[in-house]
DNA sequence: CAACCGCCCTGGGAGC
DNA sequence: TGCTCCCAGGGCGGTT
């Protein structure tokens, strides 16, 4: 599923066929994803002056709006020649002055492609409340320690809080409290800053190699494999409960965090010394 | 406001 | 082989 480096991986991707080109025209085979598709007229002829990132949504800017596309959990962006026959969850297209079309793939539609007028995209509903990027200066130890005062819910779930931190799913949530030796059951508001620091640590050293494996994919984006190059970095919890820990040989134990399975080692990921 | 839960949807794997 | 069942997942929106 599309976690923030395959987003950006994306975003890159697409970005040298479509920017400074004008939209000729656009097809949808089916408006239904998670909200009706929304590709007002007056995009007709307008140049894309921005492809950009925010959090999981890749943004298309014109003069007079941005498109917003979000992949849900299963949706793709592909660049094609016009005319690429369209096969199964090929729900959009939007063709281009280059004759090239972006399409979107979407097989269980949690995905959406949704309009904000005028010259401010993070404006919309769904960009105004998310919390910082991972990547930038503004995400740290600090950052996560002064947003988790007061609160009890479990450390996994605050990070995966897209209004706390964008773009950390499941799979590098797991895999970062396993970097950081924290259980994901602990309660935030009970984590020093010193354990916070080692926390936001490995959340940007996975998220940066996860960018770095999507970009070998990078070059083969517009042929017919898609495939996210980071699935094949190694996990060290996520889908292996009940196998042994790569670092101690421990049986990684599973737990339902906020109704979403959990693995982690019970060795090495502590819940002590918090209070 | 924080926490929690239901729901949207389909492919794929397990079990029979 | 084919059927059924269940799970995975992001994140919104409603309820407690």
């Amino acid at each position: 599923m599309p976690e923030l480096p395959e987003v950006e991986t994306t975003r890159r991707g697409i970005e040298p066929h479509v920017l400074g080109q004008s939209i000729t025209d656009w097809t949808v085979r089916n408006p239904r994803l998670r909200w009706p598709v929304e590709i007002p007229a007056q995009l007709q002829n307008q140049t894309v002056t921005a492809v950009q990132r925010r959090g999981k949504y890749i943004l298309l800017s014109t003069a007079v709006g941005t498109l917003l596309v979000h992949l849900g959990m299963s949706g793709s962006l592909r660049i094609l020649e016009q005319g690429a026959q369209a096969g199964k969850h090929d729900h959009v297209d939007i063709h281009f002055s280059n004759h090239k079309l972006l399409r979107l793939n979407d097989p269980r539609r949690f995905g959406c492609v949704m309009f904000q007028a005028g010259s401010n995209p993070i404006k919309h509903t769904l960009l105004k409340n998310l919390g910082v990027e991972p990547l930038s200066n503004e995400f740290s130890g600090e950052h996560l320690f002064a947003q988790s005062r007061n609160r009890r819910v479990a450390v996994k779930n605050f990070i995966m809080d897209s209004k706390v931190v964008v773009g950390v799913g499941n799979i590098y949530a797991a895999e970062a409290l396993f970097s950081a030796g924290l259980r994901p059951r602990v309660a935030a508001g009970r984590i020093p800053r010193r354990v916070y620091d080692r926390l936001a640590q490995a959340i940007v050293e996975i998220l940066l190699r996860a960018v770095r494996a999507g970009g070998t994919t990078l070059r083969d984006f517009v042929g017919a494999d898609g495939n996210p190059g980071y699935f094949a970095q190694t996990l060290n919890v996520y889908g292996r409960q009940g196998q042994a820990c790569r670092t101690c040989s421990t049986t990684l134990k599973l737990q339902i965090v906020g109704q979403r399975s959990s693995v982690y080692c019970p060795k090495c990921q502590t819940s002590q010394g918090f209070s």
